[in-house]
DNA sequence: AGCACGCCGACT
DNA sequence: GTCGGCGTGCTC
């Protein structure tokens, strides 16, 4: 297999400023051979190639046509499917799959960039197949395994290959990014000549060192090394001694912080089971998937880092998957503590940024890539592990095409690499839950906290007594208060969850009951007094909040429901004395504002931090001796069929904030519906309590994890043609799953109905759900429906496969 | 996605 | 009789 020849490699180091991209540190692995395998040169005639000129007349005779390599193309936009060109020779060694390609396309012969997939070898007569223009990349950006895994995305997301493509290889690194062209020069001659030839002594010594190793070298270095003027350099070119070449170089610091080094952390008895269960798999050489449920503050985090240590002893690569909300630096840190080359990608990376990381990770220099969803595409070259933490997390699946979950695409990747995976949560999915159940994963249990600290003792507090007699004011009932000033007399910190920003989520006339809704989308906008606006947090549409009825004049207008805001302003009156913060997305738009609000949380600055659910996820803050949940239903009563599952992990994740440290620690749950099983298994941190109670449900409804569902949505400015179309569509389906014929099969289609969120961003929305037994089957009906209906201009239609969200 | 082909209304 | 509307289909 070609390498890239010339190396490229200057002696003085990685932090100098500069970095050679080419040779054996730059992207992507080296040429792989073809996915498919390549067939004997003289091929026998029963090696048939799919193509789509399949049909087409046999050019004859055989004997007199060469087989020639031909590269199939996919394409990021625009045309479907994949196309098939004529690799001409002098390209031969330099297209492989995994690389772009130029290629011309379309009447006019447009050039297009397109992505290299496979390689075949074809008996090809002239005319049939245009040929390669050009190879983009040096390197190839998508492993062979890669390919195979984008291939599945888009197969089981219904989507294109091509799309996929595009969103796995960071537009920083198509782009190269942080690199820039620069004119290198390199030795025309070979050391052994040099004697022959009449040169000057400052000639004869560039020379020497040119010819010392067969690679180019920077100008200004050469001038440096050698002593001599570039003028010297000038003239060997003119005599053709040496010649100049375009090198891609990398611009800019490349520093990297040394951290402080710790020690592994003694495990216990639990932890050092579920380690071992982990390494058995990865002795085996096998794939295999590991559920970790381990209740908060367990220790899953040592359990990961240690399994990754053998991993790394292999000289192997891990992948550690965590939501983008607990990609905080305290995260980073632990594992940059453990390991000495820790990758990170995240979406606040620049394009440059993250185009380095993932250079360095194809490298092969880094031991652990810590990631939020994208990074399970990091280019590891020798990957031996993926870990997905807080594997419940819905952050994990992408609400844009290609709508994939990084769980489910991490349980392929493993699949396809023979590594092991470890989901870890307090509160699996009911996916992964079941997967452990019918035998599929390894289920390890981490019952304890580490130290045996107890679990906090959560209590509910019944939010439909009377208000009277409950004695409240506003948000903060009787008791919570009691326990929150309890708390932080004993110098505990407190943190209060109310999941809804803003200050009142309803603005409404108390004269004719008229409330103000977003002019593009079916939604009750929010007041957010902070900046006297009424917000749509669907949309971000903004006008400044009234105060007096648009509909009828009057001036008494409503500002009710409870947002974050107000539940701040209501705890600066109540404890005025006491620091306190809010953390949601209004307060930290800023980069950089999270990890200092939590770090001022951390030093003891704020004695009360309150927020979203941002506030309720991985934090670990040993002081923190009370959490209060303000109202535990918000999710409850989602038009959802998670909303059970999601109302038990938010109120056990919150809960599990608490009773980190040697002070203990309560949890206080304020609740309309304290007697809901969900929220019952979560005062009992008994999380197969609550499996036990939904699974039944999930079975009997046909949804996950017992049927596949697909969801699709179908949008227009118009109402009567989003109507239309969705009843075109979903009538098309039913009729394809009809002629595919089979008894056996679960098909259900639910609607075409408004959606939920019948408007957004001024477009209607009908949507329709289909649940199945036989998800294969039914992604076949859709492509081939989709592949022949064609849908008006003016519609748009998303097709959602395994949806998490269902507005 | 672009770009042609194709089959029906208002013009020199 | 043509010029051009954008619906439909193809691009290796």
């Amino acid at each position: 297999m070609p390498r890239c020849s010339r190396a490229v490699d200057r002696a003085s180091g990685e932090n100098d400023g500069e970095n050679v991209m080419r040779g054996d540190d730059s992207v992507g692995p080296a040429c792989p051979s073809t996915l498919l395998d390549r067939p004997p040169r003289n091929g026998d005639m029963k090696e048939k190639q799919r193509t789509l000129f399949d049909d087409a007349p046999v050019e004859a005779p055989w004997e007199d046509q060469e087989e020639s390599p031909v590269a199939v193309v996919v394409f990021g936009q625009g045309a479907r499917g994949a196309f098939h060109y004529r690799v001409p020779e002098e390209m031969a060694d330099a297209v492989c799959p995994g690389k772009r390609l130029e290629v011309p396309f379309g009447r006019g012969n447009r050039p297009r960039i397109g992505y290299c997939v496979d390689l075949l070898w074809q008996r090809v007569s002239g005319d049939r197949l245009k040929s390669v223009r050009r190879v983009l990349d040096e390197r190839a950006l998508l492993s062979p395994t890669m390919l195979k895994l984008t291939a599945w995305i888009a197969d089981h997301y219904l989507c294109e290959w091509g799309q996929v493509l595009e969103a796995v290889v960071p537009a920083g690194v198509r782009r190269q990014a942080g690199s820039r062209w620069r004119i290198f020069v390199r030795a025309t001659v070979a050391a052994a000549n040099l004697e022959n030839l009449k040169l000057t002594a400052k000639q004869r010594k560039v020379l020497e060192i040119l010819t010392r190793e067969d690679r180019a070298w920077d100008p200004r270095d050469l001038a440096a090394a050698s002593g001599c003027k570039e003028g010297v350099l000038k003239n060997l070119v003119l005599r053709g001694w040496i010649r100049k070449e375009s090198v891609r170089v990398r611009e800019g610091k490349l520093g990297r912080e040394v951290f402080a080094r710790q020690a592994p952390l003694a495990l216990t008895d639990e932890q050092r089971t579920a380690r071992d269960a982990v390494l058995e798999v990865l002795r085996s050489g096998k794939h295999g998937t590991v559920l970790i449920q381990g209740v908060t503050g367990s220790g899953k985090t040592e359990v990961y880092i240690q399994a990754i240590q053998e991993v790394v002893s292999y000289g192997r690569q891990a992948v550690v998957l965590v939501p983008e909300i607990s990609l905080t630096p305290q995260t980073l840190d632990r594992f940059r503590s453990r390991f000495e080359h820790v990758a990170v990608l995240h979406s606040h990376l620049t394009d440059v940024e993250r185009a380095r990381q993932w250079e360095w990770i194809a490298s092969g220099g880094v031991q652990v890539v810590v990631g939020a969803r994208s990074a399970v595409f990091a280019p590891t070259p020798h990957l031996g592990l993926i870990v997905l933490d807080e594997e419940h997390e819905t952050s994990f699946k992408q609400d844009e095409t290609p709508r994939y979950h990084a769980r489910d695409v991490a349980l392929q990747r493993a699949m396809l690499e023979n590594v092991p995976l470890v989901l870890g949560s307090a509160t699996p999915s009911l996916e992964s839950w079941h997967g452990a159940q019918s035998g599929r994963y390894r289920l390890v249990k981490l019952s304890r906290r580490i130290e045996d600290r107890p679990l906090p003792a959560v209590r509910t507090i019944d939010l439909r007594e009377p208000r009277g007699k409950r004695g409240d004011k506003g948000a903060i009932t009787r008791r919570l208060d009691a326990a929150v000033r309890q708390a932080l007399a004993q110098g505990g910190q407190v943190i209060l969850l109310l999941n809804r920003r803003g200050f009142a989520t309803h603005i409404q006339c108390a004269r004719c009951g008229y409330v103000v809704r977003c002019p593009d989308c079916d939604i009750a906008l929010t007041h957010h007094r902070s900046e006297a606006t009424a917000m749509c947090h669907y949309c971000d549409y903004r006008v400044p909040a009234p105060t007096r009825c648009p509909e009828c004049r009057f001036e008494g207008i409503h500002f009710s429901g409870l947002g974050t805001e107000r539940l701040e302003a209501e705890i600066r009156a109540r404890y005025p004395d006491v620091a306190c913060l809010r953390m949601d997305a209004d307060t930290m738009r800023s980069r950089g504002s999270h990890e200092k609000a939590l770090e001022a949380f951390r030093r003891g600055e704020v004695r009360i931090l309150l927020g979203t659910q941002m506030i309720a996820k991985g934090l670990d803050f040993p002081n923190v001796t009370l959490v209060g949940v303000i109202n535990a239903d918000t999710a409850l009563h989602f038009p959802d069929f998670r909303a059970a599952e999601r109302t038990f992990q938010l109120v056990t994740q919150v809960a599990g904030r608490t009773g980190r440290g040697d002070q203990g620690g309560e949890v206080w749950v304020q609740t309309f519906d304290p007697e809901n099983p969900a929220i019952l298994a979560a005062v009992r941190h008994d999380y197969e309590q609550f499996a036990a109670w939904e699974l039944p449900n999930r079975r009997s409804m046909h949804y996950p994890p017992f049927a596949q569902l697909i969801r699709f949505v179908l949008h227009s400015v118009r109402q009567a043609p989003a109507r239309l179309a969705a009843e075109t569509l979903a009538e098309r389906i039913r009729q394809e799953w009809a002629n595919a014929a089979n008894g056996e099969a679960l098909f259900r289609l639910l609607g075409p109905a408004p959606a939920p969120l019948a408007k957004l961003r001024g477009r209607f929305r009908y949507h329709f759900l289909i649940q199945t037994s036989d998800g294969e089957r039914l992604r076949r009906a859709i492509r081939s429906v989709l592949n022949d209906v064609r849908l008006p201009e003016e519609i748009a239609c998303t097709v959602d496969v395994d949806p998490i969200d269902m507005l």
